[in-house]
DNA sequence: CTGAAAGCGCTTACAG
DNA sequence: CTGAAAGCGCTTACAG
């Protein structure tokens, strides 16, 4: 496929480069009838599709931007990321999507590549590892818009769920139920991950508004796969939780399946709320009462925000804290 | 943020570009010791880091692809798309990822950019509305693998499920259990797609095999959003299914859905099987016998299949089908 | 072992 | 209204 160039169709048209270059940007305002038809023929014969690399050299910008996910296999990444296409679909932008597997090396890598490949902004869900390196494109006022989480040091446009309420909302109805030991499960918290901490402070904050002393045998911290079987050794204590608020959904779902194996009733034997939407939330038996984040919103959100640092670079507009607000979805597990 | 060029470093290095590029691209072999650290001293103290755009200009590849799904929201794509990154990541290559929602003026659209983007290739699930489209690319040899979905007029690598395979284990399964009436539900069939449609045809086959005359009141076609009610009128016939194979997730869930609704028990009521894995197939209640897709390895062979044609395209590898193999899940629901 | 020069395919003042 | 020329930031024969 030998490519055919601007020179190409100059030559063809018997014009000469810029004016193709005119025609391709649609500024035909100087340009004669005879001659704006003579390139539209030669690029129509030819075959004509400009370089965008070539072009971006020179504009010195890609319409792409970076996309960096923690995991593209959860739900919640893959909902903010078609929003953020969809939304820079409208304004002709393209995504690169990246992995970063929770790793900063990666997640460092990434950000490099991404720059070497002169994208135009990045949004990321920040591991939190590479402090000077946010710090650096912070100085350089490098495009850059954080999803769910939040690095204090940074002064980035962040785009968060407001986690706290979302706890809250769980706790509330819990309360308002009538559970006495309300119970909570979590990843391990030995690193800050922004929704980890705030949910889990807005469940004890919550506890402590409704005059419930936050007692720590009724927390969970671990990894996924040890859920279950921490999970069988606190209902066997004496003082076990009736409740247990799951902090995402691969949390929920260990608690299903250990209520499954088990033969627990839910909610009998032990109610449950879950953060997160999941899919099979109405139909499941009981139907399973959930917090959803807005994830779509909240990926237009990001979007919108990186486009407009990148259109108009001059304006310096404060970074600010974006928060969303949590959906409590009423079903029948609690 | 001024960025720094490789004539910076040069100047700053006293040598010449043409020596700061030898060194970027680790050509050191005619390279004095002396020169070599001069070069990495000064790259070092003026943070620089190459334009990959100017490079790519030159060197005619940017190590970028294209990933064009349906819709990113299905946990297949998001498998594929995972597969497809992480064995890109391996190569130093990163994706585009597009979302042509099945309609094929999106799909060219994006085809276009990503081909004026210069991208070394594209991972597409056919829409197959641009047939003139996919048969220019092959004449061109331009790079193209095709997941999912064949499109028989045109010669291109592509990577399948064996769909009839899927159908007929479902099948097997259900006559072996005794079921007598066994019905399929499906999305409308009006367009050539291609896992709809061989998965029909697998499962007459199967019917066949077992000597089962295809019933085609057992058969439900129909936009998911009808499927609940269609399903309501087909439960009252007097020759009614006493099981149902799900064509796909989105299927699977109207179905229990249903269930749930009318306080159907399965499989007492009616057995289920859903080609297609779920999140909560294994604590649902019953148990969900599903048909799963090796997302994973589709994704990583698409990938692969696409570098290999980007990496030596003068030989002239003959296009073929590859068939993965769909893995029944025995549980439950029937 | 290193540098000058041409070129990748565009865009953009500037001149006429 | 249109063209010649310079330049974006690299790479790559080629010369010495």
């Amino acid at each position: 496929m030998k490519t055919v160039t601007m020179a190409d169709v100059a030559k063809h048209a018997g014009v000469s480069k810029s004016t193709v270059s005119q025609y391709m940007n649609q500024r035909y305002d100087y340009m004669g009838e005879k001659t704006r038809e003579r390139v539209e023929k030669a690029i129509e014969e030819l075959g004509y599709s400009p370089n965008i690399i070539a072009r971006s050299l020179k504009q010195k910008s890609t319409t792409t931007i970076g996309v960096i996910v923690a995991n593209i296999l959860h739900v919640f990444s893959t909902q903010v990321i078609r929003a953020i296409e969809d939304f820079c679909h409208e304004a002709n932008f393209h995504i690169i999507v990246c992995n970063a597997d929770d790793d900063p090396v990666k997640e460092k890598k990434y950000m490099d590549m991404l720059r070497a490949k002169q994208v135009d902004g990045i949004i990321v869900f920040p591991t939190g590892g590479n402090l000077a390196l946010y710090q650096q494109l912070v100085r350089d006022k490098y495009p850059i818009v954080f999803v769910d989480r939040m690095v204090p040091e940074v002064e980035v446009n962040t785009v968060l769920l407001d986690n706290e309420k979302a706890a809250k909302l769980g706790v509330d109805l819990l309360v308002t139920k009538g559970y006495q030991g309300i119970g909570m499960i979590t990843p391990p918290l030995h690193r800050y991950v922004t929704p980890r901490m705030e949910r889990m402070n807005g469940y004890q904050k919550a506890l402590k508004a409704h005059d419930i002393k936050f007692d720590p045998q009724l927390l969970i911290s671990a990894e996924i796969g040890h859920i279950r079987q921490q999970l069988d050794v606190l209902l066997q204590q004496p003082n076990k939780p009736d409740a247990i608020l799951a902090i995402n959904d691969r949390v929920l779902f260990e608690i299903l399946q250990y209520a499954k194996e088990k033969g627990l009733s839910i909610p009998d034997d032990l109610a449950v709320i879950g953060i997160d939407e999941v899919t099979f939330a109405g139909f499941y038996s009981p139907t399973l009462t959930t917090i959803a984040q807005p994830a779509f919103e909240m990926g237009k959100k990001a979007a919108e925000l990186l486009l407009n640092q990148i259109q108009d670079k001059t304006e310096v507009d404060e970074t600010k804290i974006y928060r969303f607000e949590p959906q409590l979805l009423k079903r029948d597990s609690c």
